[in-house]
RNA sequence: GUCCCCAUCGUCUAGUGGCCUAGGACACCGGCUUUUCACGCCGGCAGCCGGGGUUCGACUCCCCGUGGGGACGCCA
């Protein structure tokens, strides 16, 4: 691998179709470690080649996510750079001027033949069991014949003229050395008949013209390589480096799709799931240390990072482990950056959180309980808004014993102008002495009286958060509940 | 169908001929901690796809199967 004397530039290169796919997203990140790693280039290029798919807004939000998580481009269609524009709807003129050399030098060629007829050719390939393929009506039309067609304008794609002898034997970074046989490689189309070019010809030439010199993405591209080295040749380019990734799976194997649960980045973040996990997660899809360590943060990955120990099988994305993930470090990272990033969610219940003291003990306690930041609201809201009763728990409320605990709570707290966690642990053990009630019997009336619920944080964790005055309002609203 | 790629616990993976009685993580199960739940800690269950070679010795190398995936678009 040329990276020693190259100046490395690599690129990751979506289209915008709607939303960045998880996929998209390890190819971007592996992407963007490899570039960190060497000190190169990580460059955000658009293939906006499909008219019919490109959705507006994509461009914006996919850049918007790409930046939350992190991966910041250093070329791009915002930033700018010195191989713009990064649009490839923007550089037909461009593609228009090397196809002409392509032409000029019989490596492409003219193809008349509409849409019909080329499906009606590939539909009896399929019945007789041959690979499907263009045959080659166009490939040795006569110049007049050409100019007459063009003349009349009628509409026409550029085909590559594919040799059809011979392998093409090429070395991936992945899968070592790889060989296909020529003669199943079809002339593919270069210039579709609205003019844009596709992709196979465009990411060639765009990643000459930007200087890229490893082609890291994923593994459905690992077929079409030929033909993509073909162009290199007939331009007389250098070929870059190939890096053909595992593809992300399924639970059933197949290629991850949206069938089975979600593959947006943005409906992760839009759960709260933290791009720190979200980015760990992934990267150990396909890549794994030399050691057993697996919790890294980006700034870890770019040093720790290496293309050859990048896996060659596919990977089935588990939720359940990113879940784990996700909960490490949402309990790990700083109280205060997890509660500005669950700020939102908060907003979004109507809760007030204006309290910051109290919002960063809520938080501090909740977080034990989730794996996204969504999900906290739920552990948090009792602490803001008024408890409610099941029928059961207005039964255990009403009971004697629970009304002396929460007597003896009243008094308690009334009395105690200030205090600590700690002190509020003896003041359990000495109301436990006191009323002669213990275990569930004690716990579960006053945590149901504060927190609306037998199960969850410790007494002390409660009231502490809550304050005086609310813990002895919830008390007094218990003692009194109708029953 | 054709071509290409791949193959270690259910899942993500370590392992490059003897360090393997196959290691780690998730999940699962059990225990501890805790008044409870969660967290945390400790422990357990579970795997080299099959068959041939090569070798003194194969998870590791080769071949053949089998299985899975991808590509075969005027989509990327």
């Amino acid at each position: 691998m040329h990276t020693g004397n190259t100046q490395v530039r690599v690129r990751f290169a979506p289209s915008p179709t709607g939303y960045l796919h998880v996929g998209g997203l390890r190819t971007a990140l592996f992407n963007y470690l490899f570039a960190r790693k060497h000190g190169g280039t990580f460059i955000l290029r658009i293939e906006d080649t499909d008219q019919k798919r490109s959705i507006p807004g994509a461009l914006e939000e996919l850049i918007t996510t790409l930046t939350r998580t992190g991966l910041q481009h250093d070329e791009g269609p915002d930033v700018g750079g010195d191989y713009g524009p990064y649009i490839q709807s923007q550089r037909t003129d461009i593609y228009k001027q090397y196809i002409q050399q392509l032409l000029d030098s019989g490596k492409a060629y003219y193809c008349f033949c509409d849409e019909e007829r080329i499906n009606r050719i590939r539909e009896e390939q399929r019945k007789r069991k041959r690979p499907p393929m263009y045959d080659g009506k166009c490939r040795d039309l006569p110049l007049d014949e050409i100019a007459d067609k063009l003349a009349q304008g009628l509409p026409f794609v550029i085909r590559l003229r594919y040799p059809k002898e011979g392998k093409t034997v090429f070395d991936d970074v992945v899968r070592d050395r790889v060989a296909i046989d020529n003669s199943i490689i079809d002339d593919q189309v270069l210039i579709k008949s609205d003019g844009f070019p596709t992709y196979h010809f465009a990411s060639v030439v765009d990643d000459h013209l930007m200087k890229i010199t490893h082609v890291i993405r994923g593994e459905e591209w690992l077929s079409s390589v030929p033909k993509h080295i073909f162009l290199y040749e007939s331009f007389g380019w250098e070929v870059p480096v190939f890096v053909h990734l595992p593809l992300l799976l399924n639970s059933d194997r197949s290629k991850l799709s949206k069938r089975q649960g979600d593959v947006s980045v943005e409906s992760y973040l839009e759960k709260g799931y933290l791009t720190e996990a979200l980015l760990n997660f992934i990267v150990l899809l396909g890549w794994h240390s030399a050691d057993d360590r697996e919790i890294y943060s980006l700034k870890e990955l770019e040093d720790a990072f290496s293309l050859d120990r990048i896996n060659k099988a596919g990977a089935v994305f588990d939720i359940e482990k990113l879940n784990w993930m996700g909960g490490q470090y949402i309990r790990t990272l700083d109280v205060g950056y997890i509660a500005d990033q669950s700020r939102r969610f908060f907003e979004e219940a109507g809760i007030d959180i204006s309290d910051n003291d109290k919002y960063l003990k809520v938080i501090n306690t909740a977080r034990d309980y989730v794996y996204c930041l969504s999900m906290i609201v739920e552990h948090a809201r009792m602490f803001y808004d008024a408890v409610t009763f099941s029928e059961e728990d207005r039964d255990l409320i009403g009971q004697e014993d629970s009304r002396r605990i929460f007597s003896y709570w009243i008094e308690a707290l009334e009395g105690q102008e200030t205090w600590s966690p700690d002190d509020l642990s003896v003041l359990v053990k000495k109301a436990i002495g006191d009323l002669g009630i213990k275990g569930k019997n004690f716990y579960f009336p006053i945590r149901l009286a504060l927190f609306g619920n037998c199960h969850g944080p410790d007494i002390p964790t409660l009231i502490d958060i809550l304050g005086r005055d609310e813990s002895v309002e919830r008390l007094t609203n218990a003692l009194h509940l109708e029953q």
